[in-house]
DNA sequence: CGCAAAATTGAATAGTCTCAAATGTAGTGG
DNA sequence: CCACTACATTTGAGACTATTCAATTTTGCG
């Protein structure tokens, strides 16, 4: 029997705002599943029949075309809250990234629970709206920007999401974040990369061997440093900012 | 005062779930505001003040840049809920395409009603991840598919949602609709086009002169017809969906 | 009917993709 | 510890799609 209060999540995720008693009952109809680095734990159109808290690790979500061509329309991490509730089919596939912690629960059992703790569903609500803002600010990326743009508020956006992460979890079990964990060097801080070039590609719209070009070009120009395949350093984030908003200006001037 | 009670919108709005006693209550806090086409009722990082209901007409969610580019980044018709309760700011700026009417709520005032109302919170919860959805399937258009495979999705996209709204929309007043309903002739429905080349462009990440482009491609191989500049005829929607999902079969075929 | 705005069409360009090859990295077993 | 393999990434050259800029045609409206 597992336990909401040694929980790493317990504070952050959606779970929150309920009560010891409350908490309790929750527990009761959920359970700690383990998944491997790369698993699909749904495809698109699968029948929606759970959901699940992120207790650790990331995943993908994504929509795909017949021929192959894949985008990624969502990134998890922990405490953030996966799956589609009161819905009767998944619209996209979801995939860990690593190897993951995750607290599932029947959908049945949870929109249950949700319907009678109002709270709950509040927060839910809340997430969701976020959730949607995030997603059509990305909407601006895939169908507005170049190629350095798009590279450029990837960057940003990861640093700022992991930033945000590894500030407020607090890590119950040290040696899984602890390699990971941002580092302020003299030179800038230093994010892990949970991502290969062919995800970055799908999460970006592009292909890989532009990324990789994007990259490159980043840092002959001094905005950052790939020290190695899993991390990078901003060394100039004001620099990278400009170059998310509009890659042309500095393009002449640099 | 308005009355919902005569309300276009009164069984498909998120009021739906409302008693009469609720209703009314609702009704307290709430009042119609006539906007004109063109009006932008919030811009981009305004502080959310008001949320609404459309009464009637159409609004454009819209994203941009700096130097001008712009993306549309989702659409709202009768009976959608618009504005972001529970934030502080907006993230898009929200046109009126046509004339319109709105049942418009301070923020403050809905979120005070909404907290005490489970029911509506849970309507609410399930617009919003609809809306996440369909955001998410856009994405996927944005960022893998071909100019060719955009408009396609895009005319079956607003043939879909318009007729959805034309057969669950009870007209009350009916000159405002009755032009526009949707026509079944003989070699295809017709729908109401309620954007300019330039809005399609901007829902689509493409130019104007390539959304021109592939509707003429289409035209002249039968799929379509364009009767005037606010319709098309769509007429061979199975092959229409063909093109949707992979434009490079067909090219070389046809 | 005539005008202004919108849409279409054309030609040239630019940016990203595709295909191919080279380089780099991590992991394995000798 | 090194060689070897498998895989990921980088780099290059050329092709192609969509964009840009410009001109023309169409549409809707006063």
């Amino acid at each position: 029997m597992t336990s909401c209060e040694t929980c790493g999540v317990r504070n952050h995720a959606i779970c929150t705002v309920l009560d010891p008693a409350e908490l309790a009952a929750l527990n009761e109809i959920g359970r700690i599943v383990t998944v491997r680095k790369g698993q699909t734990l749904v495809r698109e159109g699968d029948d929606s029949l759970a959901v699940a808290n992120i207790v650790d690790g990331a995943f993908k979500l994504t929509s795909s075309l017949e021929d192959g061509r894949e985008q990624i329309i969502g990134m998890s991490f922990p405490a953030d809250f996966i799956g589609r509730p009161f819905g009767e089919t998944h619209e996209y596939s979801v995939t860990a990234l690593s190897d993951a912690r995750l607290c599932v629960f029947s959908r049945a059992d949870f929109e249950h629970f949700a319907r009678r703790h109002p709270d709950l569903e509040h927060r839910l609500l809340e997430t969701t709206l976020m959730e949607l803002d995030r997603a059509r600010r990305w909407m601006l990326l895939l169908g507005r920007k170049t190629a350095a743009e798009r590279v450029a508020s990837f960057l940003i956006e990861i640093s700022e999401r992991l930033t945000a992460i590894d500030d407020d979890i607090e890590d119950i079990d040290d040696s899984r974040h602890g390699g990971d964990a941002v580092q302020s060097i003299a030179r800038g801080p230093v994010f892990p990369l949970p991502f290969g070039r062919q995800q970055i590609a799908d999460i970006l719209g592009l292909t890989i061997e532009t990324v990789s070009r994007q990259l490159t070009l980043f840092k002959k120009r001094g905005l950052i440093e790939l020290p190695d395949r899993g991390h990078v350093r901003i060394c100039d984030i004001a620099r990278l900012r400009q170059y998310a908003q509009s890659a042309g200006k500095d393009f002449r001037t640099a």
